[in-house]
DNA sequence: CCTCCACTGGAAGATCGGGAAG
DNA sequence: CTTCCCGATCTTCCAGTGGAGG
């Protein structure tokens, strides 16, 4: 992580090429990052530790539901509300699972079981499920609390019944909205989560919004690299989204080394808005396999595109082509990566990709 | 209004790729 | 080596749906 630049023996010409380091730590600019210290969201976080304090009394907490639009805090808090738990409680396990990309029963359970040292010898494939599971339920060591992240992603929620019913486990469940969690329950989980705990997230206002990014700057820029003024013209161009916003300040601080200025300006920050907007959406076309991404350029070139011209338009670019029932289950999964819209049920639908602002 | 019919998406089964057991 | 088993991927089949056009 830190470069070795005490190296005395040998001269470093090129530290002199380049006498300002803007960027002092550039972990801190990581969507990841956890800070040591949390502002602006005292609330959220005294309502996710109560929720979490039966286990301080040996007690299983029931599962608790972090709600709200992205980039508001709710897995930095989540991780953090663990972290200060883990100070107080010397033995306690906690794991964070992306549901985004463990979407699967099989995918989460073994997360669980890697959160707990359980899962060394499952990397062979004939491990069907249902071991993993029983695993689960013969964990007997000590509070066990996982993070479900983005759980409305889940393609079968039946591991949150799986998850409920473990001894010791307790759960921080993370959506965007509650409904799309909700509505895929079973009565019978729904019931039993009646009475947990929900926190709402909203969108940080201006102020705190420049305070988040303030921090990051003592934390990991050169203090005077960038001014307030700039700050307050990210937090305006990110809307209340925390993530596009440091997303922007790290490709500003990013593109004013690479062009040896001395201060974030205005400029570059208008240019890294877009980019950072975009970043996302980048990640995920990449992640598409090569019959998604002739659909996605397929439906991005037109516009707009009813589904008969959009498969033979496929089946004309396509050698090897994949039926029809496979093209609508790609097209599901990018409009779950948020990548394309459809409008319309049945004959009436259209495709088109996300943000094709005309 | 009614009927037709093209598209959707659930269900079930086949196939693939890879690791383990014999 | 072959055989078996797993999850993931893909195909096949088809009931349901709702728009188009009598």
């Amino acid at each position: 992580m830190s470069r070795k630049n005490g190296n005395s023996t040998v001269p470093l010409m090129h530290w002199f090429v380049v006498p300002f380091r803007m960027i002092t730590d550039a972990r801190v600019l990581e969507p990841e990052f956890v800070p040591q210290e949390v502002a602006y969201r005292d609330a959220e976080i005294d309502a996710l530790a109560s929720a979490l304090d039966p286990i301080t009394r040996g007690e299983t907490p029931e599962p608790v539901f972090l709600f709200g639009p992205s980039g508001t805090g709710k897995t930095c808090i989540a991780k953090y509300a663990l972290d200060r738990l883990h100070e107080t409680i010397i033995d306690l396990s906690h794991q964070y699972v992306n549901c985004w990309g463990d979407y699967t029963r099989y995918k989460t359970l073994y997360r669980v079981l890697e959160g707990v040292d359980k899962a060394l010898d499952v990397h062979r494939q004939s491990t069907p499920t249902d071991a993993l599971l029983d695993r689960v339920y013969e964990y007997d060591g000590p509070p066990y609390v996982v993070i479900l992240d983005e759980v409305d992603q889940l393609a079968d929620v039946d591991v949150l019944y799986d998850l409920y019913r473990a001894h010791n486990l307790s759960m921080v469940l993370i959506a965007n909205r509650e409904e799309d969690v909700f509505v895929q329950l079973d009565e019978r989980l729904q019931s039993r989560l009646q009475s947990a705990t929900r926190i709402r997230f909203d969108r940080y206002e201006m102020d705190a919004l420049v305070g988040i990014l303030r921090d990051r700057v003592r934390w990991g820029l050169r203090e005077d690299a960038v001014s307030d003024k700039i700050l307050r013209r990210i937090a305006d161009a990110a809307a209340g989204d925390a993530r596009i916003a440091i997303g922007i300040l790290r490709r500003a601080a990013q593109h004013a080394t690479e062009q040896e200025l001395e201060t974030v300006t205005e400029r570059i920050v208008d240019s890294a808005v877009p980019k950072a907007k975009t970043e996302l959406t980048q990640k995920n076309i990449e992640k598409l396999n090569d019959d998604q991404r002739v659909l996605y350029e397929i439906i991005s070139d037109h516009g707009e595109i009813d589904p008969p011209d959009l498969y033979n338009e496929y089946r004309n670019r396509v050698d090897d082509s994949k039926t029809d029932r496979m093209l609508r289950y790609y097209l599901q999964k990018m409009q779950h990566y948020n990548l394309i819209v459809a409008d319309g049920e049945n004959r009436g639908r259209t495709y088109r990709v996300v943000d094709s602002e005309k």
